[in-house]
DNA sequence: ACCTGAACACCGTTCAAGT
DNA sequence: ACCTGAACACCGTTCAAGT
C-alpha cells in the first residue's frame, strides 16, 4: 500500500534498493508476469515514469533482483571441511529459490552476472580448490552440484506436486490419463507420491548427498 | 477473390500442428520473447485473429510447444541395460535442450503435461522399476537426473561461455572486475575456460556419469 | 468453416515539462 | 534533483462481421 503520509518532502525517497526490493516483492506475491513496471509502480506508491530515474530500464531490475537473491545464497562458510561447507551452502541456495520460485528459470536471461553472482562462484571454486580439487575437476564439480541445484528448484516451482495440492494434482493426472497407458507413472503417484507426508521437497539431499559422495570419491 | 479451387497459390490450411511448428520456429530463431500472437501470424502468413480457431490462447501454444520438445527426446531404448539406455536418454535430452534453450526456463509455467511429457516420464521410471529399484528410489533417481539434465540446460542457455564467445565474455568478466577480488574466479577463466577448445557443454557427460555411477551402487 | 478489421485494456519506453 | 502527463509502438484477446 503507498505510504500517505502528508507532507511532500516525508515521503522515502525512491532508491534502487527500494527499486530492487518492491519489484521482488511483487514477483513473490504475484508471479514474475506480473511483475511490470507499472505494477511495480503502484507498488512503491509512484508513478511509472519515476523508476526510470533509478533504474535503465526493465531488464536492468531484472539482473538486479537476480543478484539480489544470489546474495540471500549463504556463502560455504569457510573453515568447516568442504563437502559440510558445500552441503550447507546448497540447502541454503535451494531454500532461496524456493522462496523465489520465480528466480531460476530467469536466470536464462541474465546477461551480467552481479556482484553477488561472482562472489558466489567465487567462494565455491576457493572450497574446491582448498579441499584438494584440481582447476578442471573443480569446474564439473560446479557444475554438477549448480546444475542440480537449478535444476530441482526449476522442477520444484514446476512439478504438479506442490505441497498443498498434490493429492489433488495427482488424482486429476490419474482421472485424464488411463493408467494402462502410463502404468508406472501410476504407480508412482499412486503408491508414492499420493502417500501422505510425501513431500517433493525430500528428495533434495538424496540427490546432493549421492552428488558429494562421487565428488568426495575423485580426491582419494 | 474466389479462390476456392485447389490452385498451385493455395495456401495450406492452418492446423494446431502448423500453429505449434510455427511457434518453435519462432523462437528457436528470435528468441522466446519474441514469439507473440502477431509475429506468429506474420510467419504463418495469416492474420494473428486466425490463430484462435486452432488454440485458445497463447498459453496453450506455450504448453503445446513444450510438449513437443519432450516429443523430439529419445524415449530409453527397451532392451538395453538401465544405464545405456539412460544415459543415451539423457543425453538426447540434453541435446533436444540445447537445440530449443528457451524451453527449460519455460517448464516452469507449464501446469498441464501433455501426452509425450506423460511417455517420457512413464518409460523413464518403467527403466528404472525393471532394473530394481524400489518405488521410492526410482523417485529419487528420476529427480535426480532430470533435475540434473534440467539444470545443465539452464546455465547452458544463461552462461556467458557459449562456445563462439567464450574467450570474449571471459576477458569482458575479467576486465570488469579485478581479479584480486574474485581470485579463484580468475584462475578459472584464465587457466580454464579461456583455453582454446574448452566447451561448457562437455562438462555435461562427467556429471551424468557420477550420476549414473551412484545409482548404480544403490543396486548392489 | 475458416479467416479478418476494429477495438479494448494492457505493455515498456521516450519526451518534454512540472515541482 | 526528483517526479510526472501525454504519447508511441507494441501486447493478448474479444466481438462482430466477412468469405
Amino acid at each position: 500500500m503507498p505510504e500517505t503520509d502528508a507532507g511532500p518532502g516525508r515521503r522515502t525517497p525512491l532508491t534502487r534498493e527500494r527499486v530492487l526490493r518492491g519489484a521482488i516483492a511483487v514477483a513473490d506475491g504475484s508471479g514474475i508476469d506480473a511483475l511490470t513496471m507499472r505494477s511495480l509502480a503502484d507498488e512503491l506508491g509512484v508513478k511509472p515514469m519515476a523508476l526510470y530515474h533509478h533504474v535503465a530500464n526493465k531488464q536492468e531490475i531484472l539482473d538486479g533482483i537476480i543478484d539480489a537473491v544470489f546474495a540471500e545464497i549463504e556463502l560455504p562458510p569457510p573453515g568447516t571441511d568442504w563437502r559440510t561447507a558445500l552441503r550447507r551452502r546448497a540447502l541454503s541456495a535451494r531454500r532461496v529459490l524456493r522462496r523465489h520460485p520465480w528466480a531460476a528459470p530467469l536466470m536464462e536471461s541474465r546477461t551480467a552476472p552481479g556482484a553477488a553472482t561472482l562472489r558466489q562462484h567465487d567462494a565455491v571454486l576457493g572450497t574446491l580448490r582448498r579441499a584438494g580439487f584440481s582447476v578442471p575437476t573443480a569446474a564439473h564439480a560446479y557444475s554438477l552440484l549448480d546444475s542440480y541445484v537449478y535444476g530441482f528448484a526449476l522442477q520444484e516451482a514446476a512439478l504438479p506436486f506442490a505441497p498443498e495440492t498434490a493429492a489433488d494434482t495427482g488424482r486429476a493426472l490419474l482421472a485424464r490419463f488411463p493408467s494402462e497407458r502410463y502404468p508406472h507413472l501410476a504407480e508412482m503417484v499412486t503408491e508414492h507420491a499420493l502417500r501422505p507426508g510425501y513431500d517433493y521437497g525430500d528428495e533434495f539431499e538424496f540427490g546432493l548427498d549421492l552428488i558429494l559422495d562421487g565428488l568426495q570419491r575423485l580426491l582419494r
